[in-house]
RNA sequence: CGGGGCGUAGCUCAGUAUGGUUAGAGUACUUGCUUUGGGAGCAAGGGGCCGGAGGUUCGAGUCCUCUCGCCCCGACCA
């Protein structure tokens, strides 16, 4: 491709509302453009990022015999109230009537879509395995867009989808999928971590999110500092404190602390570390039709994982709530504790249970019990509820735990009958039994990918991509055009290398010499061979985008040095 | 869905508190000349329903009401 023929429109300013690196340089080195909230137009280069980012996808694939298939984006509403996902999607599901007034939604993911295709088609366990994706433009009408290609409302997604007639065959295929996600992402040159994810409202014995490491991603990971541990904070757990500071010594009393309601100021107080006080956090949870007010309890020293607590109630959510409806409810903000309670349902933090020499609240205004011995506490129910904060143990190894943030890729599930047993897509079993499918659902962002590898791939003049991942490998540039003998040989340059199927543009405008270098780097092709002044030497330069390198090279070498660059 | 902000040239934005020539700048675009190794210079041009509708007024980009859109914080997010 020349550029005087291209179609690259690249702009000094970025748009006003863009925020994340990956917006601005896909944006102002034009790759994209913003159609609406959420919505964005593919422009040539664009989609050549894509299109590679698909290639490879589809290459490992094709490796672990995964078959492709396009299934409808509009979808009738049947199947979604079938599985009774109509109602769980909520207003994220873009629906419609058509002319005969039936009622459609547009795919936001395609489970009940590929359940229905197997359904009643593959009927024997012998017909399985059987592992099916596409690659395919999605539509979540999410409630508020943002971060560009990050998080759009229509968006490109390879979704697959397997089926099976064990629990050990759905295993070594989840393996089988996680070891292509790896290949697929470090083939496309980017920094990532497989993690450990909560598994929350859809169940299944196990999920794990891959994630491209940056600054700018939406999820915090806790990742070990030795070993290969990670989980998203949703999800991560830590080991057994090894250090426990020193107990205070009490016997067991009601104590007047007048005032005293939060835990700095309880464990000031008392000069207690607040390892040894108990914090409550009260919490509405709401289930699918009524709501319930709930107390959870973890030491004072921790924090509240949300989405831990809202699954150790099996609750759709969690709402905060305000003092006047506790106190309407007969709680005493500030002192509440797990002793004589029984005007709210409790749950206790795991780490809590047994405890001794504790500090709670005496769920009477400016009163704390000391000296409490939690194993008092009968047939309560206890769960995993706390946050791991950087520092803690690893729960793998004797490592550190650290906080990172990851730009979530691709999420791999385990399904198991989640799917296929409301909808009924059943086979026949070695002993004649009907049985729903064993699933596994594996998703990987596409078009999230291409925003991902710049906000990894950056620095302040533009784009860097990686050499799987660059619409081009190679610009050819003529510093000045008007000087014959330099377009001629660029041009003899830009034919061989494409020969030699190194994609490559050739930058021919009639335009100066910083301007196009500046559009080189801002594009970020990863070499820009410019052709210009030393050429009065048989020689030519080759700019390495990466490193900013000028690396001067004779013109009869240039191709040779090229591939080897390029490796 | 709650709170806040913004809609004026392709893009980035002045102008709106206090209504009053023909609505501006930078950038981008067109033409010509010069320039040609870091987003060039000079000259001449084209480009606007001031988001939309209604209202107040002799007169509205500016004031009032209603709408639509976009963004930010939060809630939400396979």
């Amino acid at each position: 491709m020349r550029f005087s023929k291209a179609y690259i429109p690249t702009t000094k300013e970025a748009p006003k509302d863009a925020i994340l690196p990956s917006h601005i340089y896909l944006s102002r080195a034009g790759f994209v453009t913003q159609v609406a909230s959420g919505l964005y137009n593919f422009l040539p280069l664009g989609k050549r990022v894509m299109r590679k980012i698909e290639t490879i996808i589809h290459e490992e694939m094709a490796a672990c015999d995964a078959l492709e298939v396009d299934l409808s984006f509009v979808t009738p509403a049947e199947l979604w109230q079938e599985s009774g996902r109509i109602e769980k999607f909520g207003k994220e599901l873009l629906r419609f009537r058509d002319r005969k007034e039936n009622l459609f939604v547009l795919g936001p993911t395609h489970e009940e879509m590929m359940v229905s295709i197997v359904r009643n088609r593959v009927t024997s366990y012998k017909q399985l395995p059987l592992n099916v994706y596409q690659v395919k433009t999605k539509f979540r009408d999410e409630a508020r867009p943002r971060f560009g290609l990050m998080r759009a409302r229509e968006f490109v997604m390879k979704d697959g989808y397997s089926f099976h007639s064990s629990t050990e065959d759905l295993d070594r295929e989840f393996d089988a999928m996680e070891a292509a996600y790896k290949r697929i992402l470090t083939r496309l040159g980017l920094q990532f971590r497989v993690v450990e994810a909560d598994s929350g409202a859809i169940g299944g014995s196990g999920s794990k999110e891959l994630m491209v490491l940056a600054n700018s991603g939406e999820d915090t990971l806790a990742v070990c500092d030795s070993c290969e541990y990670g989980a998203n904070i949703e999800a991560a757990q830590r080991s057994k404190r090894i250090t426990i500071p020193e107990a205070p010594k009490a016997e067991f009393m009601k104590f007047k602390t007048p005032d005293i309601k939060s835990i700095e100021d309880l464990s000031a107080f008392f000069h207690v570390d607040s390892y040894y006080t108990l914090k409550a956090v009260v919490m509405r949870a709401v289930f699918a039709d009524s709501t319930q007010p709930v107390c959870f309890f973890i030491r004072g020293c921790d924090t509240l994982q949300e989405v831990k607590a809202c699954n150790s109630v099996g609750a759709i959510d969690l709402v905060e709530m305000s003092v006047s409806e506790l106190t309407d409810l007969g709680l005493v903000a500030g002192f509440m504790g797990p002793l004589d309670q029984d005007k709210i349902r409790i749950v206790m933090d795991n780490d809590t249970r047994n405890a001794k020499a504790m500090i709670c609240g005496a769920n009477e205004l400016d009163y704390h019990f000391v000296g409490v011995d939690l194993s008092v506490m009968g047939d309560v129910s206890y769960a995993d509820l706390v946050a791991v904060s950087e520092g803690d143990g690893c729960p793998r190894c004797s490592g550190k735990l650290e906080y990172t943030k990851g730009i979530e890729v691709g999420h791999i599930f385990k399904l198991g009958t989640t799917y296929s047993a409301p909808l009924k897509a059943e086979y026949l079993d070695e002993n004649g039994r009907s049985t729903p499918f064993i699933m596994g659902t594996y998703g990987m962002g596409v078009s999230r990918l291409v925003a991902a590898v710049i906000e990894q791939h950056h620095d302040e003049k533009g784009c860097i991509w990686t050499h799987a991942t660059a619409p081009y490998m190679v610009n050819v540039m003529v510093s000045n055009i008007k000087e014959e003998t330099h377009l001629e040989f660029a041009t003899t340059l830009y034919t061989t290398l494409n020969e030699n199927k190194i994609e490559t543009i050739l930058d021919d405008r009639k335009d100066r010499f910083g301007f196009k270098m500046s559009d080189a780097e801002l594009i970020g092709f990863p070499f820009t061979v410019i052709v210009g002044k030393e050429m009065e030497n048989d020689q030519v330069q080759i700019m390495v985008r990466k490193s900013g390198e000028m690396i001067t090279v004779a013109t009869h070498d240039v191709v040779q040095k090229l591939k080897e660059l390029i490796g």
